[in-house]
DNA sequence: TAGTGGTCTAGACCACGAC
DNA sequence: TCGTGGTCTAGACCACTAG
C-alpha cells in the first residue's frame, strides 16, 4: 500500500468523521456504530481504522462507548480487531452472518426483485401439532397462508405460514403479495426477533414441481421455522420449499460467537 | 412458582456462588462467565438470576465486568435480559446458535458417538479452482482426503477435504479416523475460527448411495465450506454430503446479532 | 519501545417494568 | 415508587504486535 494512498484515505476519513451531531433519542454507541459503517464503506477491505482513542475523541464519546460500537461491528463481521496492531475492515464475506431475514430481504440482498403470489389463505383452528408448536390451544384460530415467492418473477420457493389470528386480526385484508414481516411490523407492531430453523433435503412432488416450474423429483430444500418475538413468544410457523437449482443457503459461521 | 421453590433455589444459588477463587491467568469476565454457566445449569428455564449489582458484589468484580460476562451468555443464548425486570435462564433452544463445529462435536452434541473411515488420502497439486478458493498457487501441493463419517456406527456423511500441504506436513501419518479439527489444533497449532458455508440439496448417485447405505436418488444435503483461521487465512475446503433421512441442519437465527 | 486493542474499575444517570 | 437492566464516563493498567 503506497503512502499516497494512505494520505488519500486519511482525507476521506477526515471528511467522514467530521461534524458529528449526536441526537439524544438513540443510544450513543448506536449512533457511533452507524457513523462507523459509513466510514467503513468508504474504505477497502484490509484498511486500518484509526485507533480507538482517536475515534473516541473525534466522536466525543468515551473509549468504552466507542468500543461498544466497534464490538457490534466486529461480531457482525464488518471489521476484525487485532490486539497490538489495529482494527481492520473485513473482507466482504458471503453473508455478514446467519441472521434472521425474510424472503424479501434475502432476495433484495442478492440483487433480485422479490414478489409473491398468494395461493390461499384460510382462518382455521390450530389443531394439536400446530397448537403445540405455537404454544396455543388447539381450538384457537390461526391464519393459514400459502404463497409462491418469486425473484425477478421466477418462482423460487413455496411458503406455508401459520400465525395465531389473535395477534393479527384482519390479516386476510392485508396485501399479502408483499413482505409479511413488513406487514407484521407496520400494521401489528410485531417484530420477529429470533427463530429456530431446521433445514432438510427433499425432492418435489408433481404439484410442487408445477408451481416452481421445475421437473418432478427435482432436489429442493425444506426450511422449517418457528419465529419468536423478543420475549420468545411464538409468532409464526413457516415451512418453505426452495428449488435446489437456483437457490442455496449461505452463511458465515464462527467459533465461539461470544 | 411457589415461595418454597424460590427459597430452595436461593439456597442452591448461594452454594453455587460461594467461595470464588479467581486466578490471574484467565480474564475475569471469562471466569465469571464460566461460574455463571455452572449456576445456570442448577436452575430451570425461566428462573430469574440475581441482580447484576448483587452478582458483581458476590464475584468481587465491577458491574461492567459482570455485564461483559452476561452479555456473552445472552448472545450465546443461555439467558435473556429484560430491561426493568431481570435476567432469566433461557428456554433450551434447538441449538445455542449457528456455530462453527466439526462433525465430531456436532454428533457428540446430539448424543451420538462419532467415528470415521478414511477412504483415500492423496498429495496432489491444487489446480486452478481449488487454488483460487484457498488463495494458493495452482501448483502448490495439497492433501486431499475422503472420509465416511459415522454416528454410532451408522454412515451419516461423505466428506471431501483439501488442505494446503505446507500447513500440515505429514498429515498422512496422522490418525485420520479421528477429529481432523482436533489434529489441526493439537499437532499443527491451527485453530479454525470462521467458515463460509453454502448448503444445497441433491440426490445421491449410486456410489454415494452404497457408501451411505441409502437407496440411490435419495435426498441429501451438500454442505460446502471454506474454513479460515483468525486472520482469515484459508485453511481448508470441505464438501460434505449428508444423508437426508437421518440428518438435518438446525440453527437459531436472530435479528441484528449485535 | 511505542502504540495498539483488551480488560477493569467505581461510580453516575437513564429507561423500563412490576407493583 | 422502586428495582431492574441499559448506557456512559474518565481514567488505569495489561497483553500483544510491529518496527
Amino acid at each position: 500500500m503506497s503512502h499516497d494512498t494512505d494520505i488519500a484515505r486519511s482525507a476521506e476519513l477526515a471528511d467522514a468523521l467530521g461534524a458529528i451531531a449526536l441526537d439524544s433519542e438513540t443510544a450513543k454507541h448506536e449512533q457511533v456504530r452507524n457513523r462507523l459503517i459509513e466510514v467503513i464503506e468508504l474504505l477497502q477491505s484490509g484498511d486500518r481504522l484509526p485507533p480507538e482513542r482517536e475515534l473516541a475523541a473525534r466522536f466525543g464519546v468515551s473509549r468504552m462507548t466507542l468500543r461498544q460500537a466497534i464490538s457490534g461491528l466486529a461480531s457482525a463481521g464488518y471489521v476484525v480487531r487485532v490486539q497490538g496492531d489495529g482494527t481492520f475492515v473485513a473482507d466482504p464475506t458471503i453473508s455478514k452472518s446467519s441472521e434472521l431475514t425474510g424472503f424479501s430481504e434475502d432476495m433484495a440482498a442478492r440483487g433480485f426483485r422479490p414478489s409473491s403470489r398468494l395461493l390461499a389463505i384460510s382462518h382455521v383452528s390450530a389443531g394439536a401439532a400446530l397448537g403445540q408448536e405455537l404454544v396455543i390451544s388447539p381450538e384457537e384460530m390461526v391464519f393459514h397462508l400459502e404463497r409462491v415467492r418469486m425473484a425477478d418473477g421466477i418462482p423460487m420457493c413455496l411458503e406455508t405460514i401459520d400465525l395465531p389470528a389473535r395477534l393479527t386480526p384482519g390479516l386476510d385484508q392485508q396485501p399479502l403479495d408483499q413482505s409479511l414481516y413488513e406487514i407484521l411490523r407496520a400494521v401489528y407492531g410485531i417484530e420477529l426477533f429470533e427463530a429456530d430453523q431446521v433445514i432438510l433435503p427433499t425432492v418435489v412432488n408433481q404439484e410442487q414441481a408445477d408451481l416452481l416450474r421445475v421437473p418432478v423429483h427435482s432436489p429442493a430444500l425444506i426450511v422449517k421455522r418457528i419465529g419468536y418475538d423478543k420475549k420468545r413468544r411464538p409468532i409464526e410457523r413457516a415451512m418453505s420449499i426452495y428449488r435446489g437449482d437456483r437457490y442455496d443457503i449461505r452463511m458465515t459461521v464462527r467459533r465461539n460467537p461470544t
